[in-house]
DNA sequence: TAACTGACTCGGT
DNA sequence: CACCGAGCCAGTT
């Protein structure tokens, strides 16, 4: 598992992209990429992303705002801290506001 | 080689 | 309004 050249590379060059206090959801990177169903595939790409620490993956949430890829981190809550720390309100693991600090590759990026 | 899995999303009931 | 099932792509076993 080295580094390949692959989907996963394209993903995290997005995620890499996403603004400091914003945050994205894996369906609209995968319909950045072409696959809007390919959002699963985006969350496996988020976790082969742990070899990539500059790869901002807690910045990438569901379409709800949801974290639900928090038990991936080293620590449960360590996503949510990350984000509060960037200015992002989360109550329950749900981010609050996520229209307004929500970031579209497609809409934004274009 | 074939089958399973997964940090998702949408639509129907 | 809440729950259930189907669709999607690529990597892993």
């Amino acid at each position: 598992m080295d580094q390949k050249n692959n989907f996963f590379s394209d993903v995290w060059e997005i995620v890499k992209l996403i603004p400091e206090g914003r945050v994205t959801s894996y369906g609209a990177i995968a319909e950045y990429l072409g696959s809007k169903r390919g959002a699963r595939m985006v969350g496996w790409a988020m976790n082969a992303s742990h070899m990539m620490d500059d790869v901002p993956a807690h910045r990438v949430v569901n379409k709800k705002g949801l974290l639900t890829g928090k038990h991936h981190f080293d620590g449960v809550n360590k996503m949510q801290l990350l984000l509060e720390k960037e200015g992002v309100i989360i109550i329950d693991n749900q981010i609050q506001h996520l229209d307004q600090i929500f970031w579209d590759p497609n809409l934004e990026l274009l």
